[in-house]
DNA sequence: CGGCCACGGTTCCAAGATGGAACCGACAGT
DNA sequence: ACTGTCGGTTCCATCTTGGAACCGTGGCCG
C-alpha cells in the first residue's frame, strides 16, 4: 500500500513522474530556480512542514536534482543547490507555467510574467519539435518503441 | 492534515502543480494522449487500483481535463476523452519525456521514441522562448509580477 | 557564565490518502 | 439460469501528510 513506484517503467514520462509527480518536489525546484537555497527559506516561502521539507530535500538530493553543500563550518550549515539535472527541469516548469497561464488564470491575468534576458522580451514557454521547430500537438506525434524498449514487458 | 491545496497561489506553476503534481494524474493524461478512453483500459495499462482510478478520473473531469461521455446506452457506459485543456498538457508531458530521456535513461537508450508526423522526423521536445525561439534556461529568465499579482499576499 | 537566538533538523501523533480485494448493478450471450 | 463485460463502490490495513514540540551546535550579549 505504499505509493506505486514507476521509476523503472519503460516510459520516461512515468520515470519522470516518479520524481516530478509530487507538488512539493515541483515547488521546491521552482523555488530553487528562483534562488532559494536554505532550509528556512524554503520553509518560509512554501509554508511546507519542516519534516516534509526535510524528507523532500533528501529525496531530491538522492535523485541528484539538488546538492547539499556546506556553506559554513562553525555551526555546520548546509544549503541546497540545483545541479545540472535539477536546473534542467526548469523548462518543464516553464511549460507548466504557460499551461497554467492559459487555463488556470482568471480575468485578472497572470500573477507572474517571465522576462527573457537574452532577447529582452516578456515571453512564455513554447514546446517545439527539435527537428522542425514547430509547436508540438498530441495528434502529430506518434510514440514508437526505442532501443531501450523491453522485449517482454518486465514492468511488474 | 489534508494535502496542501495550491490552486490559488499567485503562481501558475503552483496552480498547475496542484493538478499535475500527482503521478497518477500525469500518467492518466499520458495514457489518454495515447488513445485510451475506457476505465478498464486505463486500469489495465497503468495497474492502478480501481478506486484510485475512479477518484482520479472524477478529479480530472472536475478540473476539465477530461470529459465523461456516454458511448452507449443499453448498459450505460462512459468513456473519458481529453478536452482541449487536457490535450494542452501534452507539451508538458513531452518536456518531461525529454528530461527523462536525458537523465533517467540507462545505456540501453530510450524506451520510447517520438515521431513527428508533420515533419517526418524522430524528435524530442524542446522548450523555447515564444519571442526569440531560443531554448530557455533558468539563468536567462526573470520572473516579475504581472497583472494578476496580488498587492498584499493573501496566499494563506 | 547564563540566557537567548539562529539554523537545520528530528520526533510524535492525529487525520488523510493509497491500494488490494471483494462486492454491486445493468445488461448481453448461450 | 449461468456466466461474462464494463464501470464503479465499499472495506480495511498500511502509508503519507502536516502541525507542533523538541534537539543540538554554536554565536552573541550582558
Amino acid at each position: 500500500m505504499k505509493r506505486t513506484d514507476t521509476s523503472d517503467w519503460p516510459c520516461t514520462i512515468a520515470r519522470s513522474a516518479n520524481v516530478l509527480g509530487d507538488h512539493w518536489n515541483l515547488l521546491i525546484i521552482r523555488q530553487a530556480c528562483l534562488g532559494t537555497r536554505r532550509f528556512a527559506d524554503f520553509q518560509a516561502a512554501l509554508g511546507i512542514g519542516r519534516n516534509i521539507l526535510s524528507q523532500r530535500l533528501s529525496r531530491l538530493v538522492d535523485e541528484g536534482l539538488l546538492a547539499r553543500v556546506e556553506y559554513q563550518e562553525s555551526p555546520p550549515r548546509h544549503e541546497y543547490r540545483l545541479t545540472d539535472k535539477g536546473r534542467d527541469v526548469y523548462p518543464i516548469l516553464a511549460a507548466m507555467a504557460a499551461w497554467g497561464d492559459k487555463w488556470l488564470t482568471g480575468p485578472e491575468g497572470t500573477p507572474l510574467v517571465l522576462h527573457h534576458t537574452t532577447c529582452g522580451h516578456d515571453m512564455h514557454a513554447e514546446v517545439v519539435c527539435s527537428e522542425c521547430d514547430e509547436p508540438i500537438r498530441v495528434r502529430e506525434v506518434r510514440a514508437k518503441p526505442g532501443p531501450g524498449f523491453p522485449r517482454r514487458r518486465a514492468k511488474a
